[in-house]
DNA sequence: CGGATTTGACCCGCGC
DNA sequence: GCGCGGGTCAAATCCG
């Protein structure tokens, strides 16, 4: 009889070394059991066999007989000469592939041995004791396990808020500096008025004041149009409560003072408007192969129109985000005429609320490259960045990141339609779409923060050499200029944000059944 | 019945 | 001034 000592691992529960229960053999465990990734572990009793890598515990195609491996000792500090706890794991099969067969089904057993360094009668008691030892440990570390789980959902949580802040801060910042220079204390005094009201509308909706609400839902709603009024803004403001009243529009026609004060009120410069809607409205388009209608990217979305656009008989569907009342965040999505099989979701905007683990990498890039396109954009220490390098150095994993600066909006677009390496380090059949396209997002987020965290990035997305450069001049850029501040925060974030994308697998699930539900209704 | 989607109308900026 | 195109609204409709 072979008796393996083999230890497997779901690569999905790695980051998660004590699963909340040490179960013993089930027939689910050995269903799953095919699908784990497998430590390559040494033979200590077949004088045969000796360490030559990894394939001496796998089967060969000749010999679907086990290689085994009699113990894995994880716990071998014996500093205090007294017990030594070995977790043992035991593997015993009879046969590696032959599941199909009669009597051919995998006995995994895994117990744990506990050995002891003077274990000179093999005490059972001494045995039980380890058990019941060993068992507090691991109840200790899975508590412990679950805190540190709370803290990173926390913190990614409070990252987001704090993003949006941070880019209301730099916006606020501007507007004064500009104040100072040109000096027009009237004007001005306004503009940090509406910062500071959008600040307060992109707080998360739990803020109560229904007066506070009702304005904020109905600024958002009228948000929409900013880029259209920007010349007028002030004056629109001011007509607002005329437009909306108890956060319910009456009708374009309800206020006539309404369109004449914007035609005859032009109270900010053109220049300082174009800036603050600059600001407000880069966007980031995305480009993916994808059959399904809308990418699933882990928010929620309501379609609240459709176009057709010109040159394309595509039709353009316009989406806002409902994760939260008054989310500002809106996306365009249409097919490429060319090739009907690429899908153009263009997003603008900040979420206003904390996001789903399977909607940080989407939003947290988004994020990323907008605010590095609007640092790129601006005018720094060391002049002006040029923008498509810093494309190139955010999204060093997509094979064409462009930034377009031209009217009306700048935008980024990342293209995954050429890039196997954005999709090409998932786990093979048990990721959704919309995980493969997060998970892609993901990579090229974290790949822009290589810099920050070299060890976060696994070897396999280490070999691109050709990518190096691009990477290394981002890097001085980026040092040498505090303006991207934001913008390392924003890959921090999605960093934090998708470090444990294993992890987030149940929400994102979640989210893309939510998200299939509403495809499949278009 | 309530929420989501559809779709025609409307508004606005821009170019001619 | 006019027409065009992009973007949004909201009544009507659909759907679970």
């Amino acid at each position: 009889m072979d008796k393996g000592w083999g230890l497997a691992l779901d690569s999905g529960s790695v980051s998660n070394l004590f699963p909340d229960k040490i179960s013993s053999s089930t027939k689910q465990q050995q269903r799953r059991r095919r699908d784990m990734f497998q430590f390559p572990v040494c033979s200590f009793t077949r004088e045969e066999e000796d360490c030559r890598g990894t394939s001496s515990s796998l089967p060969s195609s000749e010999d679907n007989r086990r290689v085994v491996v009699d113990e894995v000792d994880f716990f071998s500090d014996d500093r205090d000469g007294k017990m030594k706890t070995s977790l043992t794991v035991n593997v015993k099969e009879e046969m590696f592939h032959g599941e199909s067969g009669p009597g051919s089904e995998l006995d995994v057993n895994t117990g744990l041995h506990l050995l002891t360094a003077n274990n000179t009668g093999s005490d059972q008691s001494t045995v039980d004791d380890g058990v019941a030892q060993l068992q507090g440990e691991l109840k200790h570390a899975i508590a412990e396990n679950q805190k540190l789980k709370d803290m990173v959902s926390n913190v990614s949580n409070n990252y987001s808020a704090l993003q949006v802040h941070l880019a209301t801060l730099i916006r606020h910042q501007r507007t004064r500096r500009a104040e100072r220079t040109q000096g027009k204390p009237e004007v001005k005094k306004q503009e940090a008025d509406i910062v500071a009201r959008q600040f307060l509308d992109q707080r998360p909706s739990a803020v109560a004041d229904p007066d506070e609400l009702s304005r904020s839902s109905s600024e958002d709603r009228t948000r929409s149009r900013e880029h259209m009024r920007s010349r007028n803004e002030i004056a629109q403001l001011d007509n607002e409560s005329c437009s909306f009243r108890d956060g319910k529009r009456i009708g374009r026609e309800g206020c006539p003072e309404s369109n004449k004060a914007r035609k005859l009120n032009p109270a900010k410069p053109v220049d300082q408007s174009s800036t603050e809607a600059t600001m407000r409205k880069a966007r980031v388009s995305v480009r993916a192969r994808s059959e399904a209608p809308m990418i699933s990217d882990g928010c929620q979305w309501r379609k609240y129109g459709q176009k057709m656009a010109k040159g394309n008989p595509c039709p353009r569907a316009y989406y806002r985000c409902t994760m939260a009342v008054g989310c500002p965040v809106r996306k365009q999505v249409q097919r490429c005429a060319e090739d009907r099989t690429i899908l153009t979701t263009t997003y603008e905007g900040n979420h206003n609320h904390p996001l789903p683990p399977a909607a940080m990498a989407m939003a947290s890039t988004t994020t990323a490259a907008a605010t590095m396109l609007l640092s790129g954009s601006m005018p720094s220490a060391d002049g002006i960045m040029n923008p498509n390098l810093l494309a190139r150095a955010m999204l060093p994993c997509s094979s064409m990141a462009t930034i377009s600066a031209s009217a009306p909006f700048p935008t980024v677009t990342l293209d995954l339609t050429h890039s196997p390496n954005a999709l090409q380090f998932q786990r093979p059949n048990t990721q959704s779409p919309q995980e493969l396209f997060g998970q892609a997002l993901y990579n090229q987020s974290k790949f822009s923060g290589l810099q920050l965290s070299q060890d976060m990035v696994s070897s396999s997305q280490l070999q691109q050499p050709q990518l190096a450069d691009t990477v290394s001049a981002a890097t001085a850029a980026i040092a040498n200029d505090p303006s991207f501040t934001a913008a390392l925060a924003a890959a921090i974030t999605s960093i934090i944000g998708g470090a444990h994308p294993n992890s987030s697998s149940n929400t994102s699930n979640d989210n893309n059944n939510n998200a299939n539900a509403t495809n499949n209704k278009q």
